[in-house]
DNA sequence: CTCGCGCCTGATAGCGCTATCATAACCCCG
DNA sequence: CGGGGTTATGATAGCGCTATCAGGCGCGAG
């Protein structure tokens, strides 16, 4: 380890770029915290100096002057633990290259009040900003105590976000439509699908697209058998129990989360129905009972550490406008998804049978 | 937010408290660092100012001053996510307390090599130190690795620590007997256990309490039903079939995590047994299966967060060690773990009743 | 042509702490 | 009781960066 002297380590300082972009260390400071009048040229060849010197500053030496050193809340609740790890790794990554530090917090409770308070607690530990993952992205009391406090948050899986709100999310639409087309590709007529927390926007975002998917190929969406769940084993034990005694059973059942879909294909198995064989299952969010259950889950997959990191720039960045004055904004970043084709999906057994009006439990309905 | 002129928060430096103390900021800086050549009576009437003025120092302008930002590296590898989760909950509150930051990365191999070589890679990113959670801490190419680039690691959960080695864990040998005490207390005599993984030196520690309390019961330890497992679900589900196709079926079976204790409960209800009338279930951890499966899991709980934190606390303790060129030692901490009862376990039923599967694998009985 | 008002840039002075060295206090022994 | 060696404390000078303000420059209005 070379320590050399009290210098950290052979780094190069502010100072180092300065020189070599022949300007002074405060126009340097100037460029590299993205501030307004400098030039356009003397910006370039700052950044070209910076570029060539791999010059990274100094994030202690940055807070000290700043006279102020950043850190960022996380609030948590009992999201599946497979979610808030991965969440954690990513935000955690984008508090390191920020140079900020997290301060993370767990608010079990569901009461409003008790939410609020914990939100009040929070906010004495001196944190500038906060990440809500979900199911806290939804929480209107949490959003308005920070309101109220006036700490920007950024929400992540937000549905429906606010006003002026930072979000980051995917396109769960999108995606929902996209397993419903492989499922239909396939040659499934007759889906179920288990509904997520109808608190969670998201929940009905995912719906829209399923029921968008079935519309496209020409089926009924509303004769679609669907069940309420709650993003919970339980819930889903219950939902798929449901689905499956219902008088068309379906060949596929698309659930709302991955918990869920394991929950399907142990009443399946419960049925004496061989998955995917007999039933296809399809989850959704790639977490660990994905991989956990047999047969492994077709999900779809959400980049969570990269959404969580995205999540912790959106926020440094509106905070630095802040600091600086500047008007705020709206911002919302959608990262990509994709489908994650495991074993719990296949054709259904019986030849498709894909124009077949009398197979399908949806009724076709004349083309709009 | 009271952000007085450049000044942070209203905070008190080390010059106020060096004023109250009458003595020099310097002076305050040994006491706060625990160096030597500061007499006790200045020591003390430094401390009575600190607790007096609430101080605590900057840590920015302390790793500025320092020429050295700490970064505590946290190297990982697929263990449970409700295990990692909460463990980085832990370390993440240590280094904020320790004012360093966390550095982490996954290492998914179990090849020598590919381990060794992570860790090489990890080690580019200048951390000074490493925090190692199971299974990793078990891993001896990492450890030679870090060994030989003289970086500092911790352990956590290591069953048997090295020469000069930093370990954080709980009784494994004290937890194991606990539970199965527990057991016989409530009339069990026959109870199987299953093994953890081999290579994680705690299976064998609570493999040896599970035997030192048949022992101490006046039972024979080696004439204990026993399989191995690997702390899969799915090596759960074999282990658990093993013990109950053996002639004398036990009436309890004590797993060496919880994944394999979920496993067993599923492989239960396949027999037709009812638990925990027909066959008592007690797990190992905590993590999110106990409470996931019904009837959730009597267990032992590990501090899991605690023993994070008590990991970088220690690292960052010999990191100082090392930088003052004091001599090095082993330490280990030892923490308290705790029995968590719930419906998995009770007393056996005198006469085995086989139960038909129709009665419901899940059914969840009316709660309470 | 000159004044004034923008825009861009740089000099200076810290942010709170610690490394370093100098100094002062002390102690042990001959 | 005075020298040589400790041990305890303090003064000073930064660590790398940014806040602040003063100045320089260009350009349109008077």
């Amino acid at each position: 380890m070379a320590r050399a002297g009290r210098r950290g380590r052979g780094n190069v300082t502010i100072e180092d770029v300065a020189r070599m972009a022949g300007v002074s260390a405060m126009t340097v400071s100037r460029v590299i915290n993205d501030e307004g009048n400098v030039r356009d040229t003397t910006r370039a060849s700052v950044q070209e100096a910076i570029k060539r010197l791999n010059y990274s500053p100094n994030s202690a030496a940055r807070s000290l002057a700043a006279g102020q050193s950043v850190h960022i809340g996380l609030l948590y609740a009992n999201p599946s633990a497979a979610y808030l790890s991965q969440f954690l790794v990513g935000a955690l990554e984008g508090t390191r290259r920020g140079g900020c530090h997290l301060v993370i917090e767990a608010c079990e409770s569901e009461g409003a009040d008790e939410q609020a308070e914990a939100t009040r607690r929070f906010l004495t530990t001196e944190v500038e900003g906060v990440v809500l993952p979900p199911p806290l992205s939804e929480s209107q009391p949490i959003l308005a105590e920070l309101a109220a406090a006036g700490i920007p948050a950024v929400t992540v899986a937000m549905g429906r976000p606010r006003e002026d709100a930072l979000n980051v999310r995917i396109d769960d639409f999108a995606a929902a439509r996209e397993m419903t087309d492989h499922l239909l590709a396939l040659g499934h007529r007759q889906i179920g699908m288990i509904k997520g927390h109808p608190a969670h926007m998201a929940s009905a975002e995912r719906l829209r697209g399923f029921r968008a998917a079935l519309a496209a190929h020409g089926l009924d969406p509303d004769a679609a058998p669907v069940e309420q769940g709650y993003f919970t084993f339980r819930s889903g034990l219950v939902a798929a129990e449901r689905l499956l005694a219902r008088p068309h059973r379906p060949t596929a059942i698309f659930a709302g989360n991955d918990d869920m879909a394991a929950a399907a294909i142990g009443v399946a198995h419960r049925h004496g129905l061989v998955v995917p064989d007999d039933l296809s299952v399809a989850g959704y969010d790639d977490t660990a009972p994905a991989t956990t259950v047999w047969p492994e889950l077709t999900t779809v997959r959400q980049p969570i550490s990269a959404m969580a990191e995205a999540a912790v720039e959106l926020l440094l960045v509106r905070l630095r406008m802040m600091r600086a004055g500047m008007r705020i904004q709206a911002a919302e970043r959608v990262l990509a998804h994709e489908l994650v084709i495991r074993e719990s999906v296949a054709a259904p057994r019986r030849a498709a049978r894909p124009r077949s009006a009398a197979s399908g439990l949806y009724a076709p309905r004349a083309k709009a």
